[in-house]
RNA sequence: GGUGCCAUAGCUCAGUUGGUAGAGCAAAGGACUGAAAAUCCUUGUGUCACUGGUUCGAUUCCCGUUGGCACCA
């Protein structure tokens, strides 16, 4: 129930979990029974053109209630975390206007962190800028660019996960954006405070169940033409947002790397890959709730008017 | 039925001129402030198929058994 202590207090309900263990059926029984609608915190499933293999909510789900932030963007758009927490924001403050409580669910950690907690504000590469430090990682490899780290921001060397080229080129290429070292950017000391109340709930399953679910929900997508809808995408391979499950795998099949049955092998493996590393960032969250998929929704339901009426 | 080859980590295999063994993948744990479904780091004890023999010592050599593969009948 919505109770007047909820009106007067604005609530981001964050609805968690790993790939598969089940949160779009509970964030629509959530947000009907709230009578809300539901933010998409999922970072491919912002983009149009790959429902399938992002398991999007679907047409019939989305009549239920209003989504936002599901099959918004173009595939070409280099749409990232920083954008998203500016996009977010922005409109809960205008959701907040009509709803006491909004419902954001999805798996995507950083994303879901940015909103929570703010990200730096850093200006946007120039694709020329990009385009510069990629060339030069893929002429000389990892050690120019754990060079350039080590002549433009000694300080972040001395953090930084030295053996991933993601970090250190994002790195060289704020550097070069900016004429400044990149740690003196990130000068956030403390989390922003949001204009509302976050309840962080999450959704838990025993391995092994979540894993045959992953399992199966591949074959399912394979079923519901997942081949098809990655043909579709094909010219556009290499765009930052198809770097993902459930493409990537049938882009190298389509290549010849391999047959269709070891590509949906891979995709259940990657998949079960990707829930584990959800759970790592999960597990070291204090703020969490944590629910048992187990549990029948009802169940969840009334733990989550619990911690609202808290 | 005969002969030969093979049997080592969950899988594919390497190796030990006899001193109880190691890679890839899988799996597990972890990091992560704008690529995050991305990117990266760490972790390898297993009756070396079973029984007996030789030996100070056998997973390694020998006999046999079982299972698999190939060839010959």
């Amino acid at each position: 129930m919505v109770n007047d202590q909820m009106v007067n207090r604005k609530t981001l309900v964050l609805l968690l979990g790993p790939t598969g263990v089940g949160k779009t059926e509970l964030s629509l029984r959530v947000a009907e029974h709230l009578h809300c609608p539901i933010l998409n915190c999922d970072s491919r499933q912002i983009f149009r053109g790959i429902p399938i293999g992002t398991a999007a909510p679907t047409a019939e789900e989305q009549a239920r209630v209003p989504h936002y932030f599901v099959a918004t963007r173009e595939l070409e758009e280099n749409y990232n975390a920083g954008q998203y927490e500016r996009d977010a924001l922005k409109l809960l403050e205008e959701l907040f206007t009509t709803h006491p409580v909004v419902v954001m669910t999805g798996g995507s950690m950083l994303y879901a962190d940015a909103v929570c907690k703010g990200l730096d504000d850093l200006p946007a590469v120039p694709d020329k800028i990009r385009a510069e430090v990629q060339s030069h990682y893929r002429q000389h490899g990892l050690t120019w660019l754990q060079n350039e780290v080590q002549r433009l921001d000694p300080d972040y060397w001395q953090t930084v996960d030295q053996a991933n080229p993601a970090r250190l080129a994002h790195c060289v290429e704020l550097c070069l954006t900016t004429g400044k070292p990149y740690s003196s950017l990130l000068t956030k000391s403390t989390n922003d405070n949001r204009p509302f109340r976050i309840v962080k709930v999450a959704l838990d399953r025993p391995r092994e169940v979540l894993y045959a679910r992953i399992n199966e929900r591949v074959k399912q997508m394979v079923a519901n033409g997942l081949v098809d809808e990655a043909r579709k995408v094909y010219p556009k391979r290499h765009l930052n947002s198809l770097q993902t499950v459930g493409y990537k795998e049938l882009f190298a099949y389509f290549d010849g790397e391999y047959d269709l049955d070891r590509a949906i092998e891979l995709i259940q493996q990657n998949t079960r890959h990707y829930a584990k590393r959800q759970m790592t960032w999960f597990r070291r969250d204090k703020d969490i709730n944590w629910l048992n998929a187990d549990d029948d929704l009802p169940t969840n339901i009334q733990k989550i008017d619990k911690l609202l009426n808290q």
